[in-house]
RNA sequence: GUCCCCAUCGUCUAGCUCGGUCAGGACACCAGAUUUUCAUUCUGGCGACAGGGGUUCAAAUCCCCUUGGGGACGCCA
């Protein structure tokens, strides 16, 4: 039987670190397995599920290189693929339920419930639901009727010792008797629970491995009844330990700055996040690291997957990201840096060809694409110096004076016209080494740190350098 | 409080299945070399088996306890 796995996130905000591993280590998986990976949307919480957040999420998983076989808008044999579409097969199942007695209206409502808990939370007891509205009597019942209550359909927990042979962390133990009670799956309204539909879509779309965060580890037990109860076979699981942030803290709670599109605005190239995120919880062996997204995908195995939890660290995203930006060629480069310098916005009423220029220039500078608007200031003829000694001294000033008498009558082709100038500057000058290097750099660019002036200058052309060294000489 | 999970450098991890390694790599950090700057690149350094008990000739590795961390306990997913 092929391997059928799929991602469910829930629209209610943008996608994160966790949630995309997660989305991978499924993708991954699949395709490792030569299977197919499913994307569904459960969108069973009216109030919080929003469709912009669909299409986010959409276009965050396609954008780092995730393609599902089925899904919402690509559509599948097993759909729809949106879970608000599927309701009239839910009802089906919850007739089912009913009818065999596994499942039944639940007339306690939701403020009664609410003060059990809190009354068990006050006696350290665990607040588990007492399953009190299993046994109400007919008269009982007509009576919060007669009240208005509507009633919840709640699941019969009646087998609460449940064995789970996790894919990553081995055989768990469940008993459910000191952990949950009959749990609902229709609420009130008639709208159905996650659980519910998580098991009817998992069933019907023939999952075969679920694999999912380990805050769902728990919920595992209650699906596996639910699953068995409706006719399924369960699938297998795998839960995955969960990623926290720099100073240890979950992840939800800093969601600004860790969703993908947070990481897409700062310029990271897919694949290089795809490959940190791969290296958070799993490790190909053999110490190796870098790794494209077809080494990721052959290499993948969830044998190699860690049980323990891992925090995410900025820095090596960073130098990833950065490998990877420095094996494109100059050509993928620049066209990517460019695309996203467009995206940003940062090109408006820039010289583009100009831009399109110096881009190669940057290849090994920089880490993320985000750090190269502020590197690219200096292409506008208006920017200030960052340290006006070295055209202040006499020695800076003499620089000016030299080069401006040489650039007329330079010649030279890429970095020879800039030996050609130096060579030129060099016997009219007291100026060397860093006297003589450092008020050029200043002059051209206003700043004492950046790329090689021998690529730099012949990008720049001698008409600006002319004005540059006009300018740098008032100084 | 109850249940479940986890535990190797500051961080990500290899090693654990099948006990014998100077416990390896990477990021970060520090020092140096190259680069007339920066970045890149290269070299070196710092740095861990949470603690205690077993089992064994031998334990990071197997078992137990403690401690620490995480997760769950919703008519959220």
């Amino acid at each position: 039987m092929s391997v059928r796995v799929r991602f469910a996130p829930s629209p209610t905000g943008y996608i994160h670190l966790g949630n995309v591993r997660t989305a991978l280590f499924n993708y991954l998986f699949a395709k490792n397995q030569n299977g197919q990976f499913i994307l569904r949307v459960e969108d069973t919480d009216l109030e919080r599920s929003k469709p912009e957040y669909r299409q986010a999420l959409i276009e965050d998983l396609a954008w780092i290189g995730i393609r599902w076989d089925e899904g919402p808008e690509t559509g599948g044999a097993y759909g729809p693929y949106l879970q608000s579409q599927r309701l009239a097969t839910y009802e089906q199942y919850v007739r089912k339920l009913l009818a065999e007695g596994t499942a039944y209206y639940c007339y306690v409502t939701e403020e009664e419930t609410e003060e059990a808990k809190r009354i068990a939370r006050l006696e350290k007891r665990p607040p588990r639901f007492d399953n009190r509205g299993r046994h109400f009597t007919p008269q009982e019942i007509e009576a919060r009727k007669a009240r208005g209550i509507k009633p919840t359909v709640r699941f019969k927990v009646e087998q609460p010792q449940v064995v789970l042979k996790d894919l990553v962390r081995g055989e768990v133990h469940f008993n459910l008797d000191d952990m949950v009670g009959d749990f609902v799956i229709v609420r009130a309204d008639g709208s159905p629970t996650f659980h519910l539909a998580v098991c009817i879509d998992d069933g019907l779309m023939k999952i075969t491995h679920v694999i999912r965060g380990e805050d769902h580890l728990s919920n595992t037990p209650k699906h596996i009844l639910l699953l068995r109860a409706m006719g399924f076979d369960p699938p297998q699981y795998g839960h995955l330990a969960l990623i926290h942030g720099p100073g240890g803290e979950p992840l939800s709670k800093r969601l600004g700055d860790v969703s993908v599109r947070e990481f897409r605005r700062k310029g990271y190239l897919p694949q290089g996040l795809a490959n940190y995120i791969a290296l958070l919880g799993w490790s190909p062996g053999e110490n190796r690291e870098i790794l494209t997204w077809q080494e990721l995908q052959a290499l993948f195995s969830l044998e190699r997957v860690n049980k323990s939890p891992s925090i995410y660290d900025p820095h090596k995203l960073d130098w990833l990201n950065g490998e990877h930006l420095r094996r494109l060629s100059a050509e993928e480069f620049s066209q990517k840096a460019f695309a996203y310098l467009k995206m940003a916005g940062a090109l408006e009423g820039k010289d583009e060809t100009l831009i399109l220029k110096v881009l190669p220039v940057f290849h090994d500078n920089i880490e993320r694409f985000e750090q190269l608007p502020e590197k690219l200031n200096f292409l506008s003829e208006d920017f200030g110096y960052e340290n006006k000694a070295w055209l202040e001294s006499p020695e800076g000033r003499e620089v000016c004076e030299a080069a401006l008498q040489v650039l007329p009558s330079l010649t030279g082709e890429g970095e020879s016209l800039y030996e050609n100038f130096v060579n030129a500057l060099k016997p009219k000058v007291k100026a060397k080494g860093k006297n003589l290097f450092m008020p050029i750099r200043m002059a051209l660019t206003g700043r004492e740190h950046g790329p090689e002036m021998k690529r730099l200058f012949p990008v720049l052309g001698l008409v600006r350098a002319k004005v540059r060294f006009e300018k740098a000489h008032k100084a």
